[in-house]
DNA sequence: TGAGGTGATTGAATCGTTTTAAGAATGAGA
DNA sequence: TCTCATTCTTAAAACGATTCAATCACCTCA
């Protein structure tokens, strides 16, 4: 069925040793014979068995990657970025999305741990310490993504939230806002509470202005306009003159709702500034501020460290803290 | 370093092929010596090693996906049909992104036949039934999703996008329209000239009904915007009084054009209809009607066919054609 | 002519699992 | 007690690539 070494060794007149030098150590083996096997090779149309490369070298040639939502163009850029980086190491990356439930991302593990996987990224949802630790005393180093290890047991590869947090406000205290209302939730998710602590700091900075937090059940459009809607049925005085949203999402359904039937002027009534600068800020009726994260960066990052950890086991692990960028567009603008 | 089952047979005290019986074949292994070999890999933590079973059985237990765009929501819920599907057989989904990019999908076909792949989804981008042939001949099936193949030589799963055109128009046109318009293009994507085939094979149903095309560069929303503002600028006796866009994409774009400033109301001017049904689309300001497809149905059933024919490679092509799904929503209400 | 060196090639062992034919143990029936 | 079945269990042979010590061929220099 299918072609191995052998028969390519038989073909070109070698034994097998050679055929493999001829792949993985060309300088070993003298011109002529390389070619006579690539002739071969390409004659039988070889291909090698991953299987019984992997086997033997006992790791495979792929890094797992779990991400949390596969519907987040954050992440699948982030799995871009991680690609890249990796196939230039000659490694593939095998995705995996746990969509946010525990027995998904337990499972995306075992089936890392039995392909003796070259390394683990995972964005992580339960607490999954315990494992990775196992991992890691199997020869098979992990590195958090987008979130920092409680104990800095592992490397970690994020982004700094508060610091982002500070941008967003500052940015609308710098441009005249006085009362800046904060929109998102739910406040347990690590990102949300980092950012309204990113503005709460930026706030206090500035004794005239004010900071109302309005939160949301969720981090979808549905519940930014419901926000949005809450804003517009406020008598003009009580409504904040700047919104901070904790993401693009909910930014782009507050958006919605001010700009229904042209009620209330985006920015001239109230600025608006996202999260995240996803792809639709930039298209939406009002091109929308937000604040940018490199998230291929992260992405490629996280798999360098990997590499030097799979290289030598006794590193300590470090935490890559990438800082966020501020993109400005008309939605806050003049 | 790794825990093999020469290690959990030792400790249990019988051998090695005891071991694998009771992993693979526990009814051809007594009860108690199942019990007690059970005992030792707990004790132990042994997780097999997928490369040597591999290596032994002369394929993987994964599935090779190879799709078209990452981003879009349409192919990540294929995915998780094809996932869910292909867990309840004990096997894996390994995902790869081609990015519409012929080279990015070649590398990932190789890496499949490295791998030696149980068989192999595709959504292709380039030509590539030569190599979707040497795979077979190698043992590892194919099946295509969301096209058809052009000689019928490969198994396909794919939804009507014929029979979509046609729904959505003969919506719009049940709904008293009767100059409609079909925004979307470039009309090389196989996806947007059938929807237009319908689109035009509905309206010839109706001698009163005219159809006119405005081709976009891509299927995004800023070509809506485009197409809509360039709507907007006619004179109102030429404009038309529906829109079906190619994709939700498109219709959010040209949702924003029209609505912007309250300069024309949908569905009351001009209704809109779009393809896809993404999330977004019942989350616009205007909720919009919209062509749903069984993405994750489409991603089951495509490795449904697969199991069967890698269990027959014997077994004749079959072309798999769903049907598109009509969803009304405000967008071409009342 | 022979010793020593260099570079290319070989062949066997190895990775960890599954499979299969053969062997051992047990029990039933004569 | 012996034979024949019926369970269980074992040992060894795969699977296909890589690696490493050993060998070979050839050349140089004394």
């Amino acid at each position: 069925m299918s072609v191995s070494v052998k028969d390519v060794a038989a073909r070109a007149g070698v034994s097998v040793g050679t055929v493999s030098n001829v792949m993985n150590w060309p300088d070993k083996v003298s011109s002529a014979t390389v070619e006579r096997v690539q002739r071969a090779i390409d004659e039988l149309g070889f291909v090698r068995n991953d299987a019984a490369r992997q086997l033997r070298a006992g790791r495979s040639h792929a890094i797992g990657l779990v991400i949390l939502d596969i519907g987040n163009p954050f992440f699948t850029d982030l799995a871009r970025g991680a690609e890249d980086r990796a196939s230039k190491a000659g490694l593939s990356i095998i995705l995996g999305n746990s969509d946010e439930r525990a027995e998904r991302e337990s499972s995306y593990l075992d089936l890392f741990e039995e392909q003796r996987m070259h390394g683990v990224l995972i964005s992580p949802f339960g607490d999954i310490t315990a494992r990775l630790r196992r991992l890691r005393e199997r020869g098979i180093p992990a590195v958090l993504v987008d979130r920092t290890s409680a104990d800095a047991s592992f490397s970690s590869v994020s982004v700094d939230d508060v610091a982002g947090g500070v941008l967003a406000v500052d940015h609308l205290i710098d441009s005249g806002r006085r009362r800046i209302a904060f929109v998102g939730g739910p406040s347990e998710i690590r990102q949300v509470s980092d950012r309204l602590e990113g503005a709460r700091s930026a706030v206090a900075q500035h004794p005239e202005v004010t900071l109302e937090v309005i939160e949301t059940r969720a981090l979808s459009v549905i519940e930014g306009r419901a926000a949005g809607n809450g804003i517009l049925a406020r008598p003009p005085a009580d409504r904040p003159d700047a919104v901070f949203a904790a993401n693009d999402l909910i930014a782009m359904g507050v958006l919605q709702a001010l700009n229904m039937q042209g009620a209330l002027h985006v920015p001239r009534d109230i600025a608006l500034i996202g999260y995240d600068d996803i792809d639709f800020a930039s298209a939406a009726v009002v091109p929308l501020s937000s604040i940018r994260q490199p998230s291929a960066m992260i992405g490629a990052t996280a798999v360098e460290i990997l590499l030097e950890e799979a290289a030598d086991p006794q590193l300590a692990p470090r935490q890559i803290v990438f800082q966020p960028e501020l993109v400005v567009r008309e939605s806050t603008g003049r």
